[in-house]
DNA sequence: ACAAAAAAGTTGACGGATCAACTAAATGCT
DNA sequence: AGCATTTAGTTGATCCGTCAACTTTTTTGT
């Protein structure tokens, strides 16, 4: 159907050299540093510091639209709230057209640690952007998105 | 001390364009989908489909050598290979020199389930693989080497 | 030979991520 | 209005991944 048939290309696995593998190490690793340096700076975790990020970003945001601008499990994000509610860091506040929703905003507190974990996370994030060139930084995301498409396909190849 | 003052660059984060965030939500992709394969065509888990792959490649393999070359978690390790000894995927051979260590190899069910996972996987890898322009490719893993080597920069400004 | 250090594995704890089942509210259809 | 579908959010199960503490064996230094 799509495309020649990828099948017999055989690249035939370096292995190691794996895409998948590598994207997969460097991830952990960049996942496990952040969490360090976020946990170090203002004692929150990943999650936290991602739903913090969300708001900022949007002003009064419900989880739905985070799960859609973001692709987190919806299930990861309602704990995290949740956590994030008995911690004090975020408020919510009931939606009237909508019963089931509420929308999040920081507290004082909770701003406040967001400031504490920033300039180390935005140091952090120029130091890895910095890394790279121009044209390094846009092939990446190029292919990361290139790759997220390919995705779809091995879904027919592969479970056909 | 090393190279300029990386700081003040200001990327200032248009996030979700935010490198981490990229990386992390394609990986998750790639990893479920790898996952769901691997459960469909063999019954297998990620993680012993990795030690499945280091075994093919190196033969008898102890998993301190599967730590050294994969940078898995010692202890993820040493639970995926219990695992897998008691269904009955791998064997043991105790080392004569060493009697702390034992090498890993296939048993034959172990190495049926292999087969019947391969097709689909290199399948998978093939279609990803070939998503990518052979440029696209070398940036990329240039890339993410890149940033395994900036990370170890991050340390020293942010936590210093 | 012997004590100290390093290496191989095991185990427990915790956070992260996905998936599936479920409740309740909102929308759509007719 | 009334029933079916969709959407928001919660919760439980399961696996992946990291870290740290610990045991046992090997290596190193003197």
């Amino acid at each position: 159907m799509s495309a020649e048939q990828v099948t017999d290309t055989e690249f035939d696995i370096p292995l190691q050299k794996m895409v998948t593998f590598r994207l997969s190490r460097v991830h952990a690793k960049l996942n496990a540093q952040a969490a360090r340096i976020l946990k170090e700076t203002a004692g929150i975790s990943l999650s936290q510091w991602r739903i913090f990020v969300m708001i900022e970003n949007h002003g009064k945001i419900t989880p739905a639209q985070i799960v859609k601008r973001t692709d987190f499990d919806k299930g990861q994000v309602s704990r995290t709230v949740k956590g994030m509610l008995s911690e004090g860091l975020i408020a919510v506040e009931g939606s009237e057209s909508d019963q089931r929703s509420h929308t999040l905003e920081f507290t004082g507190k909770g701003f406040a640690m967001f400031q504490k974990a920033r300039p180390a996370m935005r140091s952090r994030q120029n130091v890895l952007l910095g890394s790279l060139t121009a044209t390094e930084r846009q092939v990446m995301f190029a292919a990361l998105d290139k790759l997220e498409l390919a995705m779809e396909q091995v879904e027919g190849e592969g479970a056909a």
